[in-house]
DNA sequence: CCACTTTACGCAACCGCTTTACTAGCCAAA
DNA sequence: TTTGGCTAGTAAAGCGGTTGCGTAAAGTGG
């Protein structure tokens, strides 16, 4: 049976029912209150003729598409995977649909998700991004309504954002690495012009200045949030001289790619580098030893996405900024240097 | 701006361009050649106006939604999003949007995704399940039009199919081990109802039986595809006497499940136990020893499941099972047995 | 020059729901 | 008896496209 095929519609409703459209449409949207007895001659025809309402219908009527949309950078990565499912799930409560657009970083896909909102496919977006902008996003959202920012900055953008926690998870990272005796402490971040990676490398600097451990910039790296950059940046570390015995790392990736370096040299994890993440992706506790991370409350980030962006189609003024705790998650990568 | 706010109507359109609202609505469906003149007059007022159809009053016109839905058990599972973003890739082409819904097996809301189709917010479904169906899904689905079956069967469903050749990788992937020197290889593969399940132990005995070698049913364990299933597995046989010297894991989950088994016997991955897996995931190569497991084309699956619900939209008739093939990916947790 | 075919469009109904503006009927207070 | 205020609805105009019929004007063959 397709829809479309032989679905009644309102009007068999009434004419059943023996009152009017009107009267069934404003029922039914709880827009008035009815006897019961004709309230119940209106649900026993709806009963009795499978009614359902087109929705096509009533979203050319209200001129909403009950649908949002949601732009992730990659799909196939874990961790917006794990948000969408938590947007998705949280909008299926509302009534709403989800639309998915990975634009794989590119500009001409991310314009085509705003078009979507722009063209009323959507009501509203949610949008994360995984690398800097150059201005040229920021100037175009201005003309755009119902956005939602989620996970990762675009400066410049006034619409309402939700990020975790980056610096005081990073200063927890750190931290944790201090206590458990390290000393000389690396950091391998993200993109130096990246919000989250800007927050996270200033959460190491807190943590090493509150330990009276001054940072040598030379155990800095910033690159890119990969697998293959993290190798690279270690490799090249331990090319040097003066080894750190521990490393933070500015993303789960990141780290994999340290665990590569650190193994090609004949070296292990712990036992001659500690090291900690950041995201708790899926695959950190298949890897062996398993990685003390920074998690993420992912699928907080996505209820709260949500729900700040249905505040904004309903007009209601949610905050401008929500911060999210992260917390440390406690594996094998970390152990006390070697004396 | 809004949607809605001050956007133009094909009536405007028609106005300024001094025709009628059939003429450009057919103009630019391109049910019509209109002479040059004309033509450039609608051109322009299009560009003048800014205009662009109000997609939500389309669909009610056509009664269609131009969009489709997709249904997984899970899009945290890598695999899932993987080809999620196949889909939604392909679809986006061919001006569709995907809804996704991921349901968590959870019978519930796969009605739910069901009744999007049935109540038109969606003119099509592709569907993945993970678990062996009792036969009601089965059922229900034949009320249903439009439907697509990826990757996994629900038996007695009658629809079109896209599956990958289950059996012939396992058939490779045992014959890989065998032809590396083992001859006692186990097998753990996915429920003993699952279609793909059935398939890949059939591909093994093929192997097996191929080799000549007598498979004892005690290397055989059937269960869930997850890592915890593989784990007790893999220690179930551990405990036993006379040990394999290979396991053919049904899927990547299962697999870092036995690696887990065998570390914590103190043995080591391939030295002690080699291990091929099935699927590919995006994390069997951050493991160490990077997992040596059959590809499944993810994306292509992807894409031939749009066109095959496309066609199906299209009032074509595609065709019943679609099967494609697989490729055995070599990394480092094979090795030839201890003589 | 007439009948006939194209060419180039237009009229108006329709998709199914929402919503504004209005009314018929009844009761109570002045 | 009139005025006013409920109660319980209704009629009809949208929302912005698509499309089955039609038709006037121009071209064409005989």
């Amino acid at each position: 049976m397709l829809a479309g095929a032989d679905m009644s519609t309102i009007n068999e409703v009434a004419i059943m029912a023996r009152v009017s459209t009107t009267t069934v449409s404003r029922y039914l949207n709880n827009r008035i209150e009815l006897p019961a007895e004709t309230a119940a001659r209106i649900d026993a025809a709806i009963v009795a003729l499978d009614y359902r309402p087109n929705i096509l219908a009533k979203r050319l009527s209200l001129g909403r598409s009950e649908a949002i949309g949601m732009m992730t950078p990659e799909i196939a990565n874990p961790f917006f995977a794990e948000l969408a499912a938590a947007v998705e799930d949280e909008a299926e409560k509302h009534g709403y649909s989800v639309l998915m657009s990975s634009t794989g970083g590119n500009r001409e896909r991310e314009l085509g998700s705003l078009r979507r909102l722009k063209d009323g496919h959507v009501d509203g977006l949610i949008m994360m991004t995984n690398r800097p902008d150059d201005g040229s996003l920021a100037a175009t959202l201005h003309h755009y309504g119902h956005i939602v920012l989620i996970d990762e900055d675009i400066p410049g953008v006034n619409v309402p954002k939700i990020f975790v926690e980056n610096r005081e998870g990073a200063r927890a990272a750190t931290r944790h690495l201090v206590e458990t005796g390290h000393r000389r402490i690396a950091h391998i971040g993200g993109p130096a012009k990246l919000f989250s990676a800007i927050e996270r490398l200033a959460g190491y600097r807190d943590a090493m200045a509150g330990a009276g451990i001054r940072v040598d910039d030379g155990d800095i790296r910033q690159g890119e949030y990969s697998r293959d950059f993290g190798r690279a940046a270690m490799l090249d570390i331990l090319a040097g001289d003066r080894l750190p015995t521990a490393v933070f790392a500015g993303s789960d990736f990141i780290a994999i790619g340290i665990m590569e370096a650190v193994r090609s040299k004949g070296l292990s994890v712990p036992q001659d580098i500690s090291l900690v993440g950041f995201d708790d992706m899926p695959f950190a506790d298949l890897l062996a030893p398993g990685l003390t991370t920074i998690r993420q409350p992912t699928a907080e980030l996505g209820r709260i996405g949500f729900g700040t962006l249905k505040a904004l189609i309903d007009k209601a003024s949610p905050p401008e900024l929500t911060r999210l705790p992260v917390a440390l998650v406690k594996r094998n990568s970390v152990a006390s240097p070697r004396s």
